[in-house]
DNA sequence: TTTATCCCCTA
DNA sequence: GTAGGGGATAAAT
């Protein structure tokens, strides 16, 4: 051999998908199939190629078989679990990947990957090959005497030579067979010399060099350890062969056969295509039909400067089946941006971009808004019904202020993506991008720079802008024919588009815009207020901590508690660190003062922050009001979120939480109106179960916590205590998050048995609660997926996760979902009817927020009374059901008074 | 400047 | 026990 050797990976599969399997989320296809732990190893071995491209790789994985050593000692490997289903579903698919990557599948039966891969080593050695075990399992170590052997973990890249094992054990590589066989091996059941670890082996090899010499001079080693190795001799021997491993395994095949594979791109895209690894999709120069093919279609953008070109795009949207539209803005308030442009594709690849107010120097002469209104306006607007786009609710308030009217539009590719499944992706155009097309699109940070470099779009040159802003046109496109061709299979899903998620969006779109009015001056008297209370209450705590600290970060009050005061620590978050959580606090403050100011500073602190402060910076400075943005497709169940600011999370616990509700105001001559749903999740939970108890409860419109309380504690309802009440409370509240003893437990502060003896009574008084809780799950574990009543397929990933917690956690999930869903559902429909009732520029009322269960107006005050009849007949007929829907209205002032 | 952690507000 | 958003601090970059 006269050129230089390549190096030989040998790579223990079996040891790094276990590894994976642990280390990785619980992550399936969207059939079902595990996937995370054949990720995990896959991406290592993409990465490991990466490193080493210039390199052979074999993968070694463990055959079927009882070997040799079980017949030298029949508890050999006798702890180890059988492999986890999920496990063993993933290994031929790993083992195919493999062979696709060109690195080669040796398994032989009644042969462990050990003495597969010292063979190997062996063989490769000899000619003159460097080696690299690519494995985690100590045992292989003594094979990096050889000098031409490394060993290497291959999750964090260290690298064992003679002094990296000498390092980590503290003896020589031709040592560790020896060391083995004392310090014992817990993951193959081997044991060692009781009470003998690392430190005394380490110390007995310094002395005596190896194992005959330590036993040669046995009897002068002291103490207990030294009188149990004495014991232990007679096993050392058979401890040494179960560790020693074999070189000389017949492969059946040579090294030099082994060597010549070759990656197989088409192969290893039809695996990654069936596992959903598509970002790892790669085009093959071979044309084919796979997904990976729409990375190739050649990518034709136009810049539009002149009415010819912009006449014919308006002629192209016209005689188009489909186009998508993007908006490009001076920021991201649709109610006083600027267009900047505006992007068009009519077929996938060719697009275009119309720049309307960019603005730099030697900045080529843009079409005018009136002329882009008259030319391509008027045939948006004739063409809305093939109009598709992402997110819609930034863009159509866009549009329609500038002049291009678009009341109607064919899709909106975020819902689509969002209702077909929620949680398999996030629904922002480079998400998808990624996850439906392996497509990653330019990002907007890479032209227009990030954070404080960032500039407006309108500065940004017009041919970059025409590249980034045609694309995102394009993609939607391609994203929006991908995802129609998938809704194609599912009616339904089409259904709670149209009826639900579509007119959504424009009602949500009138109440973003209605925005809720504030009292600012409110706000602030009082942040000036909560400022004093909690500058004294600061003080306070200083004093009794004998020091000044900041009470705002949780690490510096660890220290002052739990070591300055050495105050017990009774709990201790997720990371280790002692918790001083408000449930802690509260103990704590039983028996010392600081923790009390503590809390109560908490308190205040949380509200100036999070709600005074915040509420009166985010004023709109044009309308004065509040206007938060309700993110259509981010929860997993369906209900809407809102941010900037949340106004689904403004206090009502307390007196001094609901002040805040005071601040929230109507204009002079209206009222606010709040309308919430009695009960929902609870009467659904009725209707989709059908139990008779709990539907008898609600169709005789009788108290329902009294009623259960009733059941469960055997007296008649006019018996029912407060406390039994609270209880009952407790437990309704329970079944909802899909709860068990442990949960009511906690909630209730009773004993375990005592919460078990609850439940066990209420699932007596309620079968057909128990019944439907236990098909739901079976239906989950089947289908991977729930149904909310309109149709919403919630998926629930980890339900058949091997890992119980994470399993139990999906079951929770997968109660949940259909009646938080189906909640949500049903306030979707009300506020499309209630939001149709009003119609447009209705000036007597007007829908200003939307909390879960609860809808706020604002209305003229001679029009209240009116307005509660017709928003709750509205509610209460949103869906029919088994039993009636029930919601309470009232006016006031402000929403506390309202509420 | 971004990311993680802890805490706390809602239905 | 379910589902969210977000502020402040401290560490990582």
């Amino acid at each position: 051999m006269n050129t230089p050797a390549k190096k030989v990976f040998l790579i223990d599969g079996s040891s790094y998908l276990y590894r994976a399997f642990h280390a990785m989320p619980p992550l399936t296809t969207s059939t079902g199939l595990p996937t995370g732990a054949v990720k995990g190893v896959t991406n290592m071995l993409r990465n490991l190629r990466k490193e080493n491209p210039d390199s052979y790789y074999l993968s070694i994985f463990d055959a079927k078989g009882k070997n040799f050593r079980h017949d030298i000692y029949k508890d050999y490997k006798a702890n180890r679990p059988p492999m986890p289903e999920d496990l063993r579903e993933q290994l031929s698919p790993l083992k195919e990947i493999c062979n696709a990557m060109g690195m080669p599948v040796i398994e032989i039966p009644n042969v462990e990957a050990d003495d597969v891969i010292a063979t190997l080593a062996v063989m490769g050695s000899q000619q003159g090959m460097p080696m690299v075990i690519s494995s985690l399992d100590k045992d292989l170590m003594q094979l990096v005497e050889d000098p031409l052997v490394k060993m290497m973990n291959t999750m964090n890249n260290q690298i064992y030579d003679v002094a990296g094992v000498e390092e980590k054990f503290g003896v020589h590589p031709t040592q560790i067979v020896d060391y083995l066989a004392i310090v014992g091996d817990t993951s193959d059941n081997i044991p060692g010399v009781p009470k003998v670890g690392p430190k005394t082996a380490v110390k007995w090899f310094s002395e005596f060099k190896n194992l005959q010499g330590i036993i040669d001079n046995a009897d002068s080693l002291t103490g207990v350890v030294g009188q149990n190795f004495r014991d232990s001799i007679q096993d050392l021997d058979r401890n040494v062969e179960l560790v020693t491993l074999k070189k000389d395994v017949d492969l059946k095949v040579s090294l030099e056969e082994l060597l010549k594979a070759k990656e197989n791109q088409e192969e290893l895209n039809k695996l990654f295509l069936s596992l959903e690894f598509n970002t790892w999709i790669k085009a093959t120069s071979k044309s084919n039909d796979n997904e990976a093919e729409a990375l190739k279609i050649n990518k034709e953008y136009q810049t539009v400067l002149t009415e010819k070109d912009l006449s014919t795009w308006a002629s192209k949207v016209e005689k188009s089946k489909v186009f998508a539209i993007d908006t490009e803005t001076s920021s991201l308030d649709t109610m006083t941006a600027d267009l900047i442009g505006i992007s068009i594709a009519c077929d996938e690849g060719k697009g275009c971009y119309i720049p309307i107010n960019h603005s730099y120097d030697d900045m080529p002469k843009q079409l005018t808004l009136d002329a882009i209104v008259k030319i391509l306006g008027s045939a948006i607007t004739t063409n809305q019904h093939k109009l598709v786009g992402q997110n819609l609710k930034f863009d159509l308030p866009m549009l329609n202020r500038h002049g291009i009217k678009v009341t109607e539009f064919l899709g909106d590719t975020m819902l689509m993506s969002y209702v077909l499944n929620s949680t398999g992706t996030r629904h922002g155009l480079d998400r998808m991008a990624m996850h439906y097309l392996n497509y990653q699109p330019m990002k907007y940070e890479e032209i227009a720079g990030s954070a404080s470099k960032q500039i407006n779009f309108a500065q940004v040159e017009i041919p970059a802008a025409t590249f980034y802003a045609s694309e995102d046109a394009d993609i939607t496109l391609r994203i929006y024919n991908y995802l129609n061709k998938k809704l194609k299979d599912e009616p339904k899903l089409v259904n709670l588009l149209k009826t639900i998620e579509y007119p959504m969006l424009k009602s949500l779109l009138r109440v973003e815009t209605n925005g809720a009015k504030i009292d600012a001056k409110m706000l602030s008297d009082y942040s000036k207020e909560l400022g004093k209370k909690i500058e004294k209450l600061s003080k306070q705590a200083f004093k009794m901590a004998g020091e000044e600290f900041n009470m705002d970060s949780p690490k510096q009050l660890v220290e002052i508690l739990f070591n300055k005061l050495e105050l017990p620590v009774l709990k201790k978050t997720p990371k280790g660190q002692p918790s001083t959580n408000e449930d802690t606090l509260q103990r704590l403050a039983e028996e010392y003062d600081l923790p009390k100011v503590i809390i109560e500073y908490r308190g205040l602190a949380k509200l100036k922050s999070t709600y005074t402060d915040s509420l009166t910076n985010i004023q709109h400075p044009v309308t004065k009001r509040i206007h938060t943005s309700y993110q259509q497709a981010v929860t997993s169940t369906g209900r809407l979120s809102s941010t900037e600011p949340n106004l689904q999370n403004i206090p009502i616990k307390t007196p001094e939480g609901r002040k805040i509700r005071e601040a929230f105001i109507a204009e002079k001559g209206n009222i606010l109106i709040s309308a919430d749903y009695s009960q929902i999740e609870l009467r659904i939970m009725a209707h989709l179960s059908g139990d008779k108890n709990l539907t008898h409860a609600f169709n005789n419109n009788i108290d329902v916590h009294s009623a259960t309380a009733s059941e469960i504690f055997n007296v008649s309802l006019e018996a029912v205590t407060p406390e039994h009440r609270r209880s009952a409370k407790a437990i309704n509240f329970g079944l909802i998050y899909g709860m068990s003893a442990f949960g009511l437990t906690r909630q209730l502060g009773i004993p375990r048995h005592e919460a078990q003896a609850y439940l066990d009574k209420y699932f007596e008084r309620y079968t057909g609660v128990r019944e439907y809780m236990d098909s739901t799950k079976e239906l989950a574990k089947k289908n991977l997926y729930v149904e909310t009543i309109l149709g919403r397929k919630l998926h629930v990933a980890s339900i058949n996760d091997s890992n119980g917690l994470r399993r139990q956690a999906a079951e929770r999930a997968a109660i949940n979902a259909p009646l938080q869903g189906s909640a949500a559902d049903i306030i979707k429909k009300a506020m499309i009817d209630v939001d149709h009732w009003i119609g447009a520029d209705n000036s007597d009322i007007k829908m200003i927020m939307q909390v879960h269960d609860e809808l706020i107006f604002e209305v003229k005050k001679a029009f209240a009374s009116d307005a509660i009849e017709q928003v709750t007949s509205l509610m209460e007929s949103a869906v029919k059901l088994e039993i009636p829907l029930i919601v309470d209205a009232n006016k006031g002032a402000n929403w506390n008074e309202a509420h």
